[in-house]
RNA sequence: GAGGUUGUAGCUCAGUUGGUUAGAGCGCCGGAUUGUGGUUCCGGAGGUCGCGGGUUCGAGACCCGUCUCCCUCCCCA
């Protein structure tokens, strides 16, 4: 019996059409990305499991897809872990190698691993797909191409305008109309969690303030309680949820919030900086936005975080990032800061899908196609054809000689520019009678008249 | 990981309180048109109704399980 052709969940086929828009995507990234000087390495598609597992958080591991052993390594399996009911340890016994969950990490392992062959501030781009055992849902996929560029061995605070300005150029390039970036630095949380006397609750405090655009400001209150946030802490915390003002006026009044924290102030400073500098360059279509609110999950990150959201479609971030001072750490090289970004191609070709913002020009099929009148015919079609070929013209020949009206269906479908008939006639006569597919236009040239016509 | 929803032709979907041989549009193939597509007209092919089990004289429809799509939560790109 025929087995029924599926693919797993959260995974998609691209037709061609599919895949030149995906394209353009990438090579619209990539452009901007060596402008701004970043140069492209490739990682593995998996790692060791102990690369991966516990630089994600606790949520952040269990969508890691994990990579059964195979053959003998099946025995390695820690029984003993199973028995103490340490499921954790003896995943990992199952399991020596996972696929990547971001760019990132692998990213810190590679520059630690390399470090000897790097010059620093070491800057790189990656467009690679990454794997995440997550539940599907709109703009969420198990498997998708994340496009990094990330820089490590510099604390400048230039990259991070460099990165905003990046976001910017790479978006208005693809024509998304409205766009935020959204900004914020971890060291603002910090200091709201020391102010509020909660500082051990940083991580829980940063989830649920997260929150609020979606669960509102009761909802927050709500999450803070159940994870036990003094009443005291959740006062002083809440009037920071209706802020309002220009960027510069809601840092005011972070700024006197946080008059206590040393590190809430170095967060403060620094985002000014930010700002202060991108202003003095420009954007193009981008509109910039202190959040407080923006925490993001991913636990390694260290002052300022990225998300940028699209308006006017309902779609989750399609850009993120962040600085993190010590990712390198993790793998036993200290004191390099780093700091990336990281464009979600999948959300942006779902959005740019949604809002029909591809450029004609990428949508072209086949230049020309050689109608096929008998093999007489074709083998001055294939002769032809060779010639055009080396002068970088896409053509084919079709392959038997079939109605006329089933070529030109053929030729339709595959939105060929232009028929070239060459038949008993035209053979004898030496010339070529060339259809414009779009105007339905024909005329008949001569063979040389014929190959120049493609020239430009 | 929790909850909800969906699945019928290649695609988008109808299908009445359970009742003969499961339909439409688009697409595909053939013809009108043996050298000209996108329009029109005529004809045709194509379905174990997601999969497994159950109830019933009888199931696409009802029940249970399972997988999948989509949605909410969680988290994220």
């Amino acid at each position: 019996m025929a087995q029924k052709p599926a693919i797993p969940k959260g995974t998609r086929d691209f037709l061609p059409k599919e895949v030149a828009r995906r394209t353009y995507i990438f090579e619209t990234i990539k452009s901007v990305f060596k402008t701004y000087g970043f140069a492209p390495i490739e990682t593995p598609s998996f790692e060791l499991s102990s690369t991966l597992m516990g630089k994600y958080g606790e949520e952040g591991d269990r969508l890691i897809f994990r990579i059964l052993n195979s053959g003998e390594k099946m025995k390695k399996a820690d029984v003993a872990a199973l028995a103490e009911d340490n499921l954790p340890r003896f995943a990992n016994s199952l399991a020596e190698k996972a696929l990547r969950y971001d760019l990132t990490v692998p990213f810190a392992r590679f520059v630690v691993q390399h470090q000897n062959e790097l010059s620093f501030p070491f800057k790189r781009y990656q467009i690679q797909p990454v794997w995440r055992a997550d539940r599907p849902q709109h703009g969420r996929y198990q498997e998708f191409y994340q496009c990094d560029a990330d820089v490590v061995g510099s604390d400048s605070l230039l990259y991070e305008v460099e990165f905003i300005q990046i976001f910017d150029q790479v978006l208005t390039r693809l024509g998304i109309p409205g766009f935020t970036i959204k900004l914020n630095n971890r060291k603002i949380l910090s200091g709201i969690a020391e102010v509020s006397g909660e500082a051990d609750k940083l991580i829980a405090i940063t989830v649920a303030i997260d929150k609020l655009d979606k669960i509102g400001v009761e909802g927050v209150v709500k999450e803070l309680r159940e994870k036990e946030v003094s009443e005291t802490a959740i006062s002083k915390i809440s009037p920071l949820f209706d802020m309002t003002g220009s960027n510069e006026e809601r840092l005011a009044q972070m700024e006197v919030f946080l008059a206590q924290s040393e590190i809430g102030l170095k967060g403060i400073e620094e985002l000014r900086e930010v700002l202060h500098n991108t202003h003095q360059l420009g954007l193009e279509r981008a509109n910039l936005a202190f959040d407080v609110t923006l925490a993001r999950g991913l636990n390694y990150y260290t002052g300022a975080i990225f998300e940028v959201a699209v308006h006017d479609v309902k779609m989750g971030s399609i850009c993120g990032g962040g600085r993190y001072d010590d990712l390198t750490g993790l793998f036993g090289l200290s004191g390099l800061s780093g700091v990336g970004i990281s464009f979600g191609a999948d959300r942006i070709y779902d959005v740019l899908n949604e809002l029909a913002l591809y450029p004609a020009e990428i949508e072209k099929g086949l230049t020309l196609l050689f109608a096929n009148f008998g093999t007489n015919e074709t083998a001055y079609c294939m002769q032809l054809a060779k010639a055009l070929r080396q002068k970088g013209v896409a053509c084919e020949v079709y392959p038997t000689a079939a109605k006329m009206q089933k070529q030109f269906k053929y030729a339709d479908n595959r939105t060929v520019q232009y028929v070239a008939l060459i038949g008993d006639n035209e053979l004898k006569d030496k010339i070529i009678q060339l259809k414009n597919m779009i105007s339905g236009e024909q005329i008949a040239l001569t063979e040389s008249e014929f190959m120049n016509y493609f020239n430009h």
